[in-house]
RNA sequence: GGGUCGCUAGCUCAGUUGGCUAGAGCAUCUCGUUUACACCGAGAGGGUCGGGGGUUCGAGUCCCUCGCGACCCACCA
């Protein structure tokens, strides 16, 4: 392969994503089998949470497959063998509404067809839609094994899945219970309580008088008139007054004690119902009074379970208003019979009031419909055993979360958590494996069979039919790091725990605290040994992403424009654990600038060598050998360092030292989660270290051997965040072999520490003199001056290289004779030859400098003259302040010294 | 009602256990046709770290308080 003048990343990236993927190399070495032993140390896993399978991967996608990527690919290097389970999702209900919409718009609807017809006819849409999310994964890079996808209704996942249900039958944690469910009228279906979206509304709480006709006997001297009295009770839900079964106070509530007992009429109706003592009932709330409705509120619900009280419905699954309610209203949907009935109280004389209040409105996540509280059968799993489980697993610190105050939060919910609704009246899903006794809707009795691909079977001469719903898809889920490491009961498996799940943390609680919950249920142990919660991918303002917004960015539009490993890069920066931050465009495009950097780079280095080999050699060796000549190299290579080059220059030393600190830095980092600070850290080490000093000074000096061998380097270390323009160089330099995706992970460089240090230093009187050129400029534009140096054996040392770096003329010795202007440095004598005009000229420049330095030396002085300090402050500390008055001191009376010739 | 997070340069964010003159990317300004790169190079400007108080020799960092913003949980009729 030829190097080109600027990286192109679609020119590369196809081709080799498919080599990685044809030679096997995403495949863990180790895999799980009879005769495996186990050396967990070794093996590092993790899964992916699975992308809808008929969808598109979104902006989240995108940064999920940039982390866990950068993690696998780190281990990889490192010599682990990964495993990075790729996953796709039947996603139940989000599948499942896109094509009921389908359907709807074709004129039909679900009720024309059997649950097993729909199940049929869905299975086929998702195929039909399916692959455009497995192609994109490979775009971002997602370096997984593909041959061990796992389809979240397959085989394994489907007898995984029942098999605990079994167990949870077995262990009597699944109960059938009629209570009230989140119901949405729109779709048909219940929900647990974490898929739905409390809003706060503006409602309004109305005041109806019920008629009192009766009260408690003991009581009828004092309420001799009660005929004629009546209790006003407050609510924002009038249509249900049909479902009325009580009306509660509180049992403190003096203004109610001596109608407590009593009876009431029911508004629009001929029925009587009770005025009970509840301490659901808030004194301070509307009129003290409520009407209680079992049948459609969770609070009254309960009120009622407590006191024994009739449920009556009359809301329908269809969200219209059923028999019960009366034959006027029967039929009307909600809102009109709520119009009705005020109508018809006002007209009666019993609505006393009205006012706006504000107040949480519970909607369908996916259409915004207000959910009905709906009386229904349905399977629940008494999660408080789970709960407490994970619980313990928890706070033993047997997971390791990222943001660490997650974990707290998660514990938090787990405390508080209700029963858990699991039947879904949805076709597109996982059957519950229960059959009833009788063909209707309930039954006494109810058995557990796997056979769900029949209606009806027959047990012992009995026939049972089967449940119509389906799973709560968490409820699948929850055994993802199961499922997907095929962990088998007894069976060692050292991808078992997951080393890392990572995941948004908007679902922390629908499904890493079922993860936990379901793993240690099912396995004994947690299911992952840390957790990595990123935040969501805002837009450039920090606004929300969303389709009616229209800022929604498509990961795979920056991909096709900028690259994969622009992307990757651009994502990573500047976020955090947890944190919802922003994103732009700008980020890639500094992803972009960065690869092409190191594509020139390689580019250069890849000239040099071909040089190397050539003709040309004959020069290159001339300059070298003239360099080495002017070099005197003090600083000696530690002793009993074997390198494998020789450093014949600081910059050498230098740039050894850089590296080695980059690959500790970035070790600390992954080892900690901070994908940010390692692209940081390679981002600085790569430009402002490696181009702009390290491949400046090999200009001079040229050591082909390191430039070999810290190219190799820096390729590895980017490797993880940017795979394929760092496996695209690797592909195309003349030396190198194999895949880098398989490459072993750098170790520490020998270096002189004194010699990187000079380096350093030097590299001060270079950004020195160049600042003072850039200042000098306006006055002498285009000239050329000389660098001259007084007693300074570094220089000395120095001099092509600082004529190539600062863009002097020359460099030399002022010969004892100094003039010109002197560079404002501690530990140098250098001079800028220029004549006395153009140094009266800097005399400005000059003055701010001494009174800038002033203050610097002020502030340390101040800290020096405070005696606790002195005796409290780390010596070292102490010191440093100590050697810097010293310098700055010096410093200024040079500067001063500038000034008097001037003058 | 309970809880979490954030407020640092024009914008988006770093700043790990308190310690040199608070950093980066993008944006802005000046200069630049040095044969790897204009997706470039050299330089510059720009912040009383949301307000107030406290602890400390020392606070962007720890504590208290107030303000603003975002999010999560919760059955207030």
């Amino acid at each position: 392969m030829k190097f080109t003048k600027s990286y192109e990343p679609g020119e590369f990236e196809p081709q080799i994503y498919a080599e990685w993927e044809k030679t096997g190399v995403f495949q863990p070495r180790k895999i799980v089998a009879e005769s495996y032993e186990a050396e967990t140390q070794d093996c590092y896993s993790v899964v992916m949470p699975p992308p809808n399978a008929n969808g598109n991967l979104h902006i989240g996608h995108g940064l999920t497959i940039a982390l866990e990527d950068s993690l696998v690919r780190y281990n990889r290097l490192r010599g682990k063998s990964t495993w990075y389970v790729p996953g796709a999702d039947h996603a139940g209900f989000e599948t499942w509404v896109v094509y009921e919409r389908a359907l709807e718009k074709q004129g039909r609807t679900r009720f024309e067809y059997s649950r097993d017809e729909l199940y049929a006819r869905v299975w086929q849409f998702v195929q039909e839609q399916r692959g455009n999310m497995e192609l994109q994964l490979r775009a971002l890079g997602a370096s997984c094994a593909w041959p061990d996808l796992t389809f979240t209704l397959d085989e394994n996942v489907v007898s995984r899945v029942y098999q605990t249900f079994e167990k949870m039958w077995n262990d009597g944690m699944i109960y059938r219970g009629e209570k009230l469910v989140n119901f949405c009228p729109k779709h048909q279906t219940a929900f647990a309580d974490i898929e739905v979206e409390h809003k706060d509304e503006e409602g309004k709480l109305w005041e109806v008088a019920y008629q009192l006709v009766s009260v408690p006997e003991d009581m009828i001297d004092s309420a001799s008139d009660f005929t004629k009295r009546e209790i006003v009770v407050s609510t924002t839900r009038p249509e249900t007054i049909f479902g009325d079964t009580a009306v509660a106070v509180n049992p403190a509530d003096e203004r109610y004690q001596d109608m407590i007992g009593g009876l009431v009429k029911l508004p629009l109706t001929e029925r009587v119902i009770p005025i009970i003592a509840d301490e659901h009932a808030e004194m301070e709330y509307g009129t003290g009074a409520v009407k209680i409705t079992p049948a459609h509120d969770f609070d009254d619900f309960e009120v009622g379970e407590r006191h024994g009280l009739e449920r009556i419905r009359v809301i329908g699954e269809d969200g219209k208003m059923t028999a019960a309610a009366g034959e006027k209203y029967a039929g009307l949907t909600t809102e009109e019979c709520r119009k009705q009935v005020l109508e018809n109280l006002e007209a009666q004389g019993l609505l006393r009031g009205e006012k706006k209040i504000t107040h949480a409105v519970a909607h369908c996540y996916k259409c915004g419909a207000v959910i009905e509280p709906m009386l229904k059968a349905q399977w629940f799993i008494d999660v408080k055993r789970l709960a407490k489980a994970a619980i313990e697993h928890l706070e033993r610190g047997e997971i390791k979360f990222h943001p660490a105050n997650k974990k707290k939060v998660l514990i938090n919910y787990l405390e508080g958590l209700k029963d858990w609704n699991i039947s879904r009246q949805i076709p597109w899903g996982i059957p519950i494996p229960a059959f009833r006794q009788t063909e209707t809707q309930d039954a006494p009795e109810w058995i557990f069979d796997i056979r769900t691909n029949l209606q009806k079977i027959e047990v012992g001469g009995v026939h049972y039919y089967r449940d119509e719903d389906t799973f709560d898809t968490w409820f699948s889920s929850s055994h993802w790091p199961v499922v997907c490491t095929n962990w088998l009961p007894g069976k060692e498996n050292p991808y078992y725990p997951l080393n890392v799940m990572e995941t948004g943390a908007d679902i922390l609680f629908a499904w890493v605290a079922r993860m936990i919950m379901m793993g240690v249920y099912v396995t004994g142990e947690v299911p992952f040994r840390e957790v990595y919660l990123h935040g969501l991918v805002l837009d450039e303002h920090g606004q929300k992403m969303s389709k009616s917004k229209g800022n929604v960015i498509n990961p795979m539009e920056l991909v096709t424009k900028y690259g994969s490993d622009a992307f990757r890069l651009g994502i990573l920066r500047g976020r955090s654990a947890g944190m919802n931050q922003a994103f732009s465009e700008n980020s890639v495009m500094a992803g972009r600038n960065l690869c092409n950097k190191l594509w020139n780079i390689s580019r250069f280095i890849q000239g040099m060598v071909d040089e190397s080999h050539s003709g040309s050699v004959v020069a290159a060796e001339m300059i070298q050998a003239e360099a080495e000549a002017e070099v005197v190299n003090e600083g000696a290579v530690q002793a009993g360092a074997e390198l494998p080059y020789s450093t014949d220059n600081m910059g050498e030393d230098w740039i050894c030292r850089e590296l080695t600190a980059c690959k500790d830095e970035i070790e600390d980092d992954m080892a900690n989660y901070r994908f940010s600070e390692a692209v940081e850290t390679l981002y600085s080490v790569i430009w402002d270290k490696y181009a702009d000093w390290f491949i400046e000074s090999q200009k001079i000096y040229k050591n082909v051997p390191l430039l070999k061998m810290t190219l190799e380097m820096i390729l590895k270390m980017l490797h993880p965040f940017a795979p394929f323009v760092t496996e695209a160089i690797w592909q195309s330099l003349s030396w190198t072999e194999g895949l880098l995706i398989v490459q072993k992970w750098p170790t520490r460089l020998v270096f002189d520490a004194v010699s990187a240090q000079n380096f350093e230093s030097l590299m001060v009187v270079v950004s020195e003199t160049r600042r003072v050129l850039t200042e000098l400029s306006g006055a002498s534009k285009g000239k050329k001056w000389t660098l001259l140096y007084g007693d300074d054996s570094l220089v000395d040392d120095n001099q092509l290289l600082l004529t190539k770096l600062t863009g002097v003329a020359s460099v030399i010795s002022c010969e004892g004779q100094p003039r010109g202007l002197r560079l404002a440095l501690v530990n140098h004598e250098v001079y800028l030859d220029v004549p006395a005009e153009i140094v009266a000229e800097y005399r400005d420049n000059l003055e701010q400098r001494i009174l800038s330095v002033g203050r610097e030396l002020d502030a340390l002085n101040l800290r020096m003259m405070n005696p606790n300090y002195v005796d409290k402050a780390p010596a070292a500390l102490v010191k440093q302040t100590r050697d810097g008055i010293a310098e700055k001191t010096a410093l200024i009376e040079r500067l001063k010294g500038e000034l008097r010739v001037i003058e």
